[in-house]
DNA sequence: TCTTCCATTTTGTGTAGACTTTAAATTTTT
DNA sequence: AAAAATTTAAAGTCTACACAAAATGGAAGA
């Protein structure tokens, strides 16, 4: 038989197997019917019910292994979803008029810290950009990045004056691997006249470090305003 | 023909499409080959690239329109995927041991600020419940936390002298929808007193928002010890 | 020139069936 | 008993095909 508008659709699973979840009907544990079985209940082909419970299981709802079957996951590992905005969508979502400002852009040898963090060779040259982005006249954020010449050669005829170092790099290199850490940092005195804050004041952080197959690209810390809070619906 | 050894599994697609983004060979806004035609190339049936396309557009290096045909991101919307651990089990994957110690449990009317939060009806009843997670002896999250009891009556004879409030909460409520939100907050007198850090210390903190089908559930600030990265990779 | 409508292309989803892979459970052997 | 080999149940993936739905681009009409 085919596709009709009578058709059990993936999605319907997906619908009932949370219901049966969320009511207690399955509780935390349980295995759930195998796929054939379930597949007669909603009249539909195994091939659907699969999918309906692959997408559950990479949702973080159920644990699937072949010949133990599938369950209710005791403790949903449900896992947020952060889409990282560019700053710009960020600060135009707010209803700001985003600016963008050049602080300091200059190759030097990476400091011991940096080379440690990116195992990069003592002393091997990095590109390091400082810059401000504001909604309106506000300081949104300050970012102090650091850029890997030998990964990113075209990163020395770069003009950092009119467009952001991460806008540029996501338009030149392509990236395979981020890791990405939020933390509270403190304001110190340069940090706070930028950000426009007290010295001294928490500071929400995210670091970023983006790697092209296995060689380090480029290491950036985002400082955001007071008051800032990443939010994310799951 | 049927699977054997040499035919072109999804993987293998999505690993040829992603190489070709990474390489440059299907630059930002590229619109591929459409299904039929990769199909022809890999060698298989059109289902198998479909599977291979979905998955890759899902991570969001893709964007696909019926009829317009599946293109490169331009600016790859990656998204960050944290899995929220269980506090138990992150300060048992540093190799501490945990523990948890309750520090106040107490019905009240919904403070105001919670009220509007949660949108309750002014002066609802409440469970607040503040209790200390520990590695060893050294503090590692500071948890208030507020339960709604019309949403959870059961809360009133639970005993959280033992258990945590989350770890209750898992095994007893099912949730639908969860509302994170990461934060750098400060230390004030009693935080710091908790939590073993000079007063005015910046704090690491994440506030979690439970509904169940649109029923407030539960609002838990977590404060981190010093230090605390949340990081994750992708 | 502008709007409305329609054909066409491309992805979306389903059916039916087969083979593959994993690992749990059982049986056999030591 | 314990260990090794075998059976077997369940999910994983692929083929081959069909129809559905969306949306683009062009044609027809105002």
């Amino acid at each position: 038989m085919t596709q009709t508008s009578d058709t059990t659709s993936y999605k319907d699973i997906k619908q009932t197997v949370l219901r049966r979840i969320r009511s207690g009907q399955w509780q935390p544990d349980t295995l759930l019917p195998n796929e054939q079985e379930l597949a007669v209940e909603f009249s539909c082909t195994r091939t659907t019910v699969n999918r309906a419970l692959r997408e559950l299981a990479n949702e973080g709802f159920l644990e699937r292994r072949r010949k133990a079957g599938t369950r209710v996951l005791s403790a949903p590992q449900r896992q947020a979803r952060f889409t990282i905005p560019l700053v710009r969508d960020e600060v135009e979502a707010t209803g700001g008029t985003y600016r963008y400002a050049l602080v300091s852009a200059e190759t030097q040898p990476a400091p011991d810290w940096l080379a440690a963090r990116l195992a990069l060779t003592p002393g091997q040259s990095v590109m390091h950009v400082r810059c401000m982005h504001y909604s309106g006249n506000t300081p949104f954020q300050f970012e102090d990045r650091w850029i890997v010449i030998d990964s990113v050669p075209q990163v020395e005829q770069a003009d950092f004056s009119g467009i952001g170092p991460n806008d540029w790099l996501v338009q030149t290199v392509p990236f395979t691997n981020v890791e990405l850490t939020f933390l509270a940092s403190r304001a110190d005195t340069t940090l706070a006249g930028f950000l426009d804050v007290p010295e001294g004041e928490p500071v929400f952080t995210a670091e970023r470090i983006t790697w092209l197959q296995g060689q380090p690209v480029t290491f950036a810390k985002m400082y955001f305003a007071a008051g800032y809070r990443m939010t994310t619906e799951f």
